[in-house]
RNA sequence: CGGGAUGUAGCGCAGCUUGGUAGCGCACUUCGCUUGGGACGAAGGGGUCGCACGUUCGAAUCGUGUCAUCCCGACCA
């Protein structure tokens, strides 16, 4: 390709709406331009970047023994109802009505689909396992899109569907999918940790993700390891608590004044206590319904984890007005920062639900929000059978009837296996395996008849890379103040080869003999035969980030040109007929 | 969804307070000059100032509404 002709505006300066490395860099780069919110043009080079990661992906999964299908983009509404989501996914599933008034979606996954083609097609034991996967747009209407491609609405992915008669199966299945993706990453330049996560919308119960470990602040996902090997994201990530003071001083339980204290710091400062004694309470609603999370004050809620242990499809925080609205409709004049489970009924006609986190029953002589403005309950305790002997209720707080982990785990704590600290890091997730079992074959009726002639329901797993994230992703992890490092195997060309000054008529004779020769190898170079000055190729090769650049200049008198390495920033300084010999083994090492 | 901010040429921005013929840098076109890290000079082309309504003799500028984009998310951050 020759520079003057490829399609590609780089821009001086960059875009003021991008805020992660990996989207200015892009956008700057002309690799991509946004037509709309999350959604975005893949320009030319940006394509072959994808079509690279493809690549590497369909070959991995043809090898693990997969087979490449393509399922449609819209989906009928009937199918999403058979297995329950049409009205469970929420907002994110882009719903439509053709011009018949038929309800239809965009594919933000495949799973109905999917088990109604196995449905179809697989009748009998004998034809399983089986494992399908495509390659393909999704369409995602998140809540709120950012970091460009890192989470867009629209978006590449690769999603596969196992299909087993036994669990046994499943698990192989697994395994072989993660080898895949280890080897698949591995390929593509990225270094990723398989972490234990939550397993979402989606269901199923054992999954993993596959993280890029990075240092940039586009890392969307606290990753929680150890060095003994357990590794989980911040949703899924349990761990021991080290020891602190959980015994209030107060040893009689009252009600103080506590004004202006609508922080847990303000309450600290005021009562000069630690927020290890202080009992929180955060109102949830979860599908409409009112919940109360009691966690200890210096903690945080999961709130997925919160989600699971009351059941639900949506979780939010609950807002001020409807703080109110709860305080009013019990009878009670408190604002936010003095909220408490006591006396808490219903909202709206619906009953308060109550979940503690586990750490909170160990607690004694707490402080405790109590309904009243200004005012704070301390020295209470926990309604259970070693306090029975209490004559009047003052003072005590029924532990709820749900006591989960709810708990977002920091660094600090005690790794659950092996009891050392907890590091974190942040790590884009690129891709992602669960077991789903029988979640869709059940209510979808997708069922194979066994050796003894049953019918039983698949055993099924779904695995999933995502495309374009995990070419931002690399983006994220290669760049310096220069521009893209692209790993070679997932850059849209090989090598530039730039001659300094395109009037030189024996630059230019080399420049294009070297550019030839690297063609005629299978390089995919670029010749930059633009009548631009020396230091704007640079810049621009830099910025776009060809592994390789090889300069053609002044040196060229004595037999010499210049090999560049993006990566590493090494120069040598060789003779012409080489050049071709050192890209072609690098590439031939890709394989 | 709620809160905040911003919409002026392809990109980055000024002008708005105090209404009076729409500007700057980069990019683009032509000419000259220059050629190892985003040169310089000269001359050009390109915008119904997001959209609608209103106030006014007159609106990029003031008011109302609307759309779009970006940032933030009750405790804690």
């Amino acid at each position: 390709m020759r520079m003057s002709k490829l399609f590609v505006q780089t821009l001086r300066e960059f875009p003021s709406d991008a805020e992660v490395i990996s989207h200015k860099l892009l956008v700057r780069a002309g690799y991509i331009r946004k037509l709309s919110m999350g959604i975005y043009n893949f320009l030319p080079l940006m394509w072959r970047v994808l079509k690279k990661v493809e690549n590497i992906v369909r070959e991995e999964m043809d090898n693990a023994g997969a087979q490449e299908l393509l399922m449609p983009f819209v989906q009928p509404k009937e199918l999403w109802e058979e297995s329950g989501r049409w009205g469970a996914y929420g907002g994110e599933l882009m719903r439509l009505t053709d011009r018949h008034g038929r309800e239809m979606c965009l594919g933000p996954t495949h799973e109905e689909i999917i088990t109604a083609i196995a449905r179809d097609g697989l009748k009998s034991y004998k034809q399983l396992p089986v494992n399908l996967y495509q390659i393909q747009s999704k369409f995602r209407d998140e809540r709120r899109p950012r970091f460009g491609l890192l989470r867009g609405r629209e978006f590449i992915m690769k999603d596969a569907y196992s299909f087993d008669t036994t669990q046994e199966g499943l698990d192989k299945e697994y395994k072989n999918m993660w080898n895949a993706y280890t080897k698949i990453f591995k390929r593509c330049g990225l270094d990723t940790k398989a972490v234990q996560s939550d397993s979402g919308a989606i269901g199923g119960s054992v999954s993993h993700e596959f993280m890029v470990i990075t240092d940039t602040d586009a890392g969307e996902n606290d990753v929680f390891y150890c060095d003994c090997g357990y590794a989980a994201n911040s949703n899924h990530a349990i761990s021991d608590l080290p020891m602190a003071n959980i015994k209030g001083e107060w040893s009689t339980p009252q009600i103080i004044d506590t004004p202006d204290t609508h922080s847990i710091e303000e309450l600290c400062d005021f009562l000069k206590i630690e927020p290890t004694v202080i009992v929180k309470s955060l109102v949830y609603i979860v599908d409409k319904n009112p919940v109360i999370a009691l966690i200890r004050a210096d903690k945080n809620v999961e709130e997925t984890k919160l989600l699971n242990a009351v059941g639900g499809n949506e979780i939010r925080i609950a807002v001020a007005a409807e703080i109110e609205d709860i305080m009013v409709q019990n009878g009670f004049d408190a604002e936010k920062g003095f909220i408490g489970p006591k006396g808490l009924k219903e909202y709206n006609g619906v009953p308060v639900k109550f979940v503690a986190d586990k750490t909170v029953i160990d607690m004694k002589n707490f402080v405790i929000g109590v309904n009243q403005k200004d005012k704070h309950g301390v020295g209470y305790n926990w309604e259970c059978k070693c306090n029975s002997g209490g004559s009047d209720s003052t003072g005590l707080i029924e532990l709820p009837e749900t006591v989960a982990d709810i708990r977002l785990v920091e660094a600090g704590e005690l790794c659950p296996e092996c009891g050392k600290p907890l590091k974190v890091t942040r790590g884009i997730e690129v891709g992602n395996i669960f077991q789903l079992g029988t979640k869709y074959s059940a209510p979808m009726n997708a069922v194979y008849t066994d050796i003894d002639g049953t019918t039983k329901p698949y055993i099924m797993g779904c695995y999933g890379i995502g495309i374009s994230r995990t070419a931002a992703a690399a983006v994220e992890a290669h760049h310096d103040e220069n521009g893209i490092k692209w790993p070679l195997a997932i850059a849209p060309y090989h090598a530039i080869v730039i001659p300094v000054s395109t009037k030189d008529e024996l630059q230019m004779k080399v420049a294009e003999d070297i550019y030839k020769t690297l063609v005629k190898h299978g390089v995919e170079a670029v010749i930059d035969d633009r009548d631009e000055r020396a230091g704007v190729k640079f810049k621009d090769a830099d910025l776009i980030g060809f592994p390789y650049r090889i300069t053609v200049g002044k040196g060229i008198t004595e037999g010499l040109v210049e090999f560049k390495t993006r990566e590493t920033g090494e120069i040598l300084n060789i003779k012409p007929e080489d050049a071709a010999e050192i890209v072609v083994t690098a590439i031939t090492k890709l394989k």
